[in-house]
DNA sequence: TATATATACATAGCGAGCTATCTAAAAGGA
DNA sequence: TCCTTTTAGATAGCTCGCTATGTATATATA
């Protein structure tokens, strides 16, 4: 039973993730930021005071992960917690200042990234991309959830 | 300068790289197996007495990682090590009897694991995903090393 | 040959993902 | 109202990436 990894859609996407994490690490290092930490910034450039919860949703991740995650984002500067005002187990996390002011520099980094991956590629085969990558995303994501 | 993160290529990969390592790990967590272990057997069930630094040239991983990921599969008696025959500061690295006998197993868990997340996908479509990957990688893999 | 450089591997320390488990508050039901 | 269950978050401990650095052996050069 052979198994080449240059043919499994499973190894091309680990090795495809870890150039992207290294690339847009390096572009935003000097920004301050971590790559978790501007995935998570993005959401909240865009609405200010979710909780951890909501951003756990919005990301797909597990609520242990999005806990370091703030946890590290508070650390550095980028995020303030406050109660929140209806719930007693909650917080809302805003933007600090600093948080504010670097995101135009780090979407532009972000991308620049993409468009130095997608490189080569002709517009027609970028969307296409981007819609094949949906759609095993989807597929994966209903098997698992049917699973629980 | 919005950023949608639906269409934004790095954070699809991220996610849909996230999405076949848990598949793939609840499939070989039975057969004693971690995803890293996993791709480090292909290799070796394919040839056996590499060297570490063989390794890292075929799965592009850092030393570093590689170190660590050889270091748990000693400890969890997939491996073994003996000096190499030339070289003092290199080992070679070989399967063990148990590594051996999970072989098949993980292969069809891999193999599934990849079925499954294509699923939905046409003949065509999955040659032209796999296509693609290859190309973004090499890409951002040339881009990389033209830094070093 | 003696020294300098390059190479193979180990280790420390961090980010980011995961599962499992705990606490405290909220919500629901008897 | 009281008790049970659910939910928000924290924490411990693991894998697996990474960078940076140290050590010992090989190799190359003066």
């Amino acid at each position: 039973m052979e198994m080449e990894k240059t043919k499994s859609a499973g190894y091309l996407a680990n090795h495809m993730a870890r150039l992207f994490a290294s690339g847009l690490q390096a572009r935003i290092k000097p920004l301050g930021l971590a790559p978790a930490q501007f995935m998570t910034l993005l959401e909240l450039w865009n609405r200010d005071g979710l909780t951890q919860k909501e951003l756990v949703v919005l990301l797909d991740v597990e609520q242990a992960t999005m806990a370091n995650t703030i946890r590290r984002m508070e650390r550095d500067g980028l995020i303030e917690r406050k109660a929140h005002p209806k719930d007693g187990r909650a917080q809302s996390i805003f933007l600090t200042e600093k948080a504010r002011q670097v995101e135009a520099d780090a979407v532009i980094a972000a991308k620049t990234q993409n468009a130095e991956a997608l490189e080569g590629l002709a517009h027609a085969e970028r969307t296409q991309f981007l819609d094949l990558m949906s759609r095993v995303i989807t597929n994966m994501r209903d098997r698992a959830s049917e699973k629980s």
